[in-house]
RNA sequence: GGAGGGGUACCCAAGCGGCCAACGGGGGCAGACUGUAAAUCUGCUGACUUAUGUCUUCGUAGGUUCGAAUCCUACCCCCUCCA
């Protein structure tokens, strides 16, 4: 059994505010298993480690026994949202919301366990709900209380335009908290506003007000901006277990302890160990290792992460060529084939002018050797390894 | 409805008749250094069998001119102020 302090000490780690600490302290007390719901959009179901960082929070109060609920937001989803950021999100057909639920499952089960999660949609109430239900629920929250929050209240004052359902969504995700009787939310540190319109809410309805959780939004790889897809600065789990290796050795250091507290299930402690040994020092490298280690472990396999590490050894470390690469059969043609066009047509350039650029650059090699002669033409048929940069690599072959 | 400002390459942003395939910054790519680190330095960053060559690009469509991203006309879109 885990005491008191150490319950509370593991479920506070990489998080970034607790609302409030005292509560939380107090309902753990209370011995029962408690529900603790996160809500998910139902429009992304490719999970990215961004996303896992929450979602590792709900495993670690699972581990404690508690009850985890995974929230699909459907209802919303299905409604689409018009208003508000730069892009509109599509309304979703019942069917894409099922397959993105599926895939939802698919991948979180790699994290949470299947038998110990409740998954909900609230769709589920919401379509329950009249138009007059709907105006009570609205009738229970101000206007005031709706511009607190920061983005409503900079449009606001900015004069810019808040459609009357932007103020319904926090509602409703607010209600999802009442149905569901939740102990707990957690959500992202964007979601704040929403987590706390959820403890009044509650309030409101005569029940005990959740305990709000927010986690911080995970940088992405390049250390600065949040991890995101569109910033292309994301390792998806469900990418090749090699980029996930080969990713991870390549962010910095300093991002390496941020991930190490946000996205390992390893004790803290034993985190605080490496640290230690990095100070005396160990090569952080090493300890990057073991962080790309246990990170492709959990998504994919054991065996997996070897081969992984075997294979990026042997690349990165001995040069060696990759076990796979592109192969292509490539037609001489009357006048041979000029280097320009082979790495056109093998896809390592997206042009014959890119090709020209990466040769002027000394990023081209043919079975190793550097290519110096941006006019050379293949005139005999043969095979060879073309290499553009350190990572793009094809087997030729001509005829 | 009225007045004004603006739309330039992946993003921001100069240019306002020829020297503009278009300054500068960011991002990206490549090279050096390394631990595929990070940071730093250097180069590249429209296409075309690379050529002191051609073609396409500055919201869209036309026009003026030997010559336009730059001037004119119409249209579309965005922003600010007024009603």
């Amino acid at each position: 059994m885990t005491s008191k302090k150490e319950t509370l000490s593991i479920l506070s780690r990489g998080v970034e505010e607790i609302l409030r600490e005292a509560e939380l302290e107090e309902r753990l007390k209370l011995g029962r298993p408690l529900r603790v719901k996160a809500g998910f959009d139902p429009t992304a179901p490719d999970l990215h480690l961004g996303h896992t960082v929450l979602i590792n929070k709900l495993r670690q109060f699972q581990d404690l026994g508690h009850e985890v609920i995974f929230l699909i937001g459907d209802f919303t989803g299905m409604i689409g949202d018009p208003s508000g950021k730069s892009a509109t999100r599509p309304a979703l057909t019942v069917e894409e919301v099922k397959a993105n639920a599926e895939t939802y499952k698919e991948q979180i089960f790699k994290i949470l366990d299947p038998e110990k999660t409740r998954v909900e949609f609230n769709s589920r109430w919401m379509n329950q709900m009249n138009a007059a239900d709907l105006i009570k629920l609205a009738a229970r929250h101000t206007v005031a209380r709706m511009l607190e929050r920061d983005d409503f209240n900079k449009r606001y004052s900015a004069n810019q335009p808040i459609a009357i359902h932007e103020f319904l969504y926090p509602l409703v995700q607010g209600y999802d908290s009442v149905a569901l009787e939740a102990d707990v939310e957690l959500g992202g540190t964007d979601q704040k506003f929403n987590l706390l319109v959820g403890r009044q809410l509650q309030e409101s309805f005569g029940q005990k007000p959740q305990i709000v959780l927010t986690m911080p939004l995970l940088e992405g790889l390049d250390g600065v901006q949040k991890m995101s897809k569109s910033l292309n600065n994301y390792i998806g789990i469900t990418e090749p277990p090699f980029e996930i290796f080969g990713k991870l050795m390549s962010i910095s250091d300093d991002l390496m302890w941020r991930y190490f507290e946000l996205l390992s299930l390893r004790p803290i402690a034993e985190v605080e160990q490496f640290r230690q040994e990095v100070a005396q020092g160990a090569n952080p490298r090493d300890i990057k290792i073991e962080l790309a280690l246990e990170i492709i472990e959990r998504y994919h396999s054991k065996a997996a992460a070897e081969k992984a590490h075997q294979e990026f050894i042997q690349r990165f470390q001995q040069g060696a060529l990759p076990e796979d690469m592109p192969e292509f059969k490539l037609g001489l043609g009357k006048d041979g084939l000029s280097i320009g066009h082979l790495l056109k047509q093998s896809g390592l350039t997206a042009s014959t002018s890119e090709a020209m650029r990466m040769i002027k650059q000394g990023a081209v090699k043919l079975d190793g050797e550097k290519v110096t002669d941006r006019e050379t033409v293949f005139r005999k048929a043969g095979s060879f390894v073309v290499q553009v940069g350190k990572r793009k690599f094809a087997r030729i072959t001509l005829s």
